[in-house]
DNA sequence: ACAACATAGTGAAGCAAATACACAATGATG
DNA sequence: CATCATTGTGTATTTGCTTCACTATGTTGT
């Protein structure tokens, strides 16, 4: 049952992080997929992040004028356009990764290893649960949209 | 560390059905209030749900107008205003309730008791940390904040 | 070759949530 | 009763997000 409020106050407390940090949970988002899957179209992103590709033209203005990403033509493809991290997105996504494993490890920490193991069975069983309760929106020809990992 | 993944997705979700059912995930929270104090006033709202007052304003502008809150005189202090759920407010908690608890049945379904027990036990313990995190905004003055669950 | 259709990104318009600042009305206090 | 604090709201702004319309391109069928 807490469940439910762990995911208000856990997302909370890493949104906080983030914009302590001067990025929102959006951009966030984004920096991590570049960084996850290397440069991509927007296109890509806006799949991955599930949002339009209205709003990835916009969160992708702000991150490029913050010098988070930046804009390239596609080799072959002209409509497109590749968003890659520039060095400095490359270390921001760097922190999120760090960061977020040492949140992992305050919340986690003192927190028996069979404990754990059995805590993160119970969270594959229902993040699987999940995964069937969505799809609607998915579009079968599209990959698993795996590593949608947050910050934080 | 899929707790963070989790976080994330769980939080889609219940903003998913939340909106399926008309409402935000705001929105919501200020209904869930009500529900758990009964009739308070802005500022109590402001302080449970970790928003400004001004924020409040506009989130019952919109609830009032769709039929769920009434706001009313307050009897003693002429500035501020008693807030309540209409019938159709109350049932819209009810019903929020009731999808929780079935959206938790779903989630957990299949799950021993023992490795639930684990679970929650680990659950109490994640959110025994974060209570730790954060209590930076919040005032010394102020009741445990216990009600914020959620939704959907 | 080329018309027809599909796809990639963006402008325009708009909504929701949230903020800060300013302010009027009211309450509380020395 | 003057001073200070509190309550709610107007104005303005930021961010995330959507839909619709549109241009520029790619793709395909005949």
């Amino acid at each position: 049952m807490r469940l439910f409020g762990l995911t208000v106050r856990l997302g909370e407390e890493m949104e906080k992080g983030l914009v302590e940090r001067g990025l929102t949970r959006a951009r966030a988002a984004v920096i991590w997929q570049l960084h996850e899957r290397g440069p991509v179209t927007q296109r890509t992103l806006s799949q991955a992040l599930r949002v339009s590709p209205r709003n990835v033209t916009g969160l992708l203005d702000a991150l490029e004028a913050g010098g988070y990403v930046t804009r390239s033509r596609h080799p072959t493809d002209r409509r497109a356009t590749l968003v890659g991290l520039t060095d400095q997105g490359a270390a921001a996504a760097a922190r999120l990764r760090a960061d977020y494993e040492m949140g992992a490890q305050v919340l986690l920490g003192g927190v028996s290893s069979t404990d754990l193991a059995t805590f993160v069975r119970v969270l594959d069983h229902v993040l699987d649960r999940l995964q069937g309760a969505s799809p609607a929106t998915t579009s079968p020809a599209t990959e698993g949209v795996s590593g949608r990992s947050p910050a934080g």
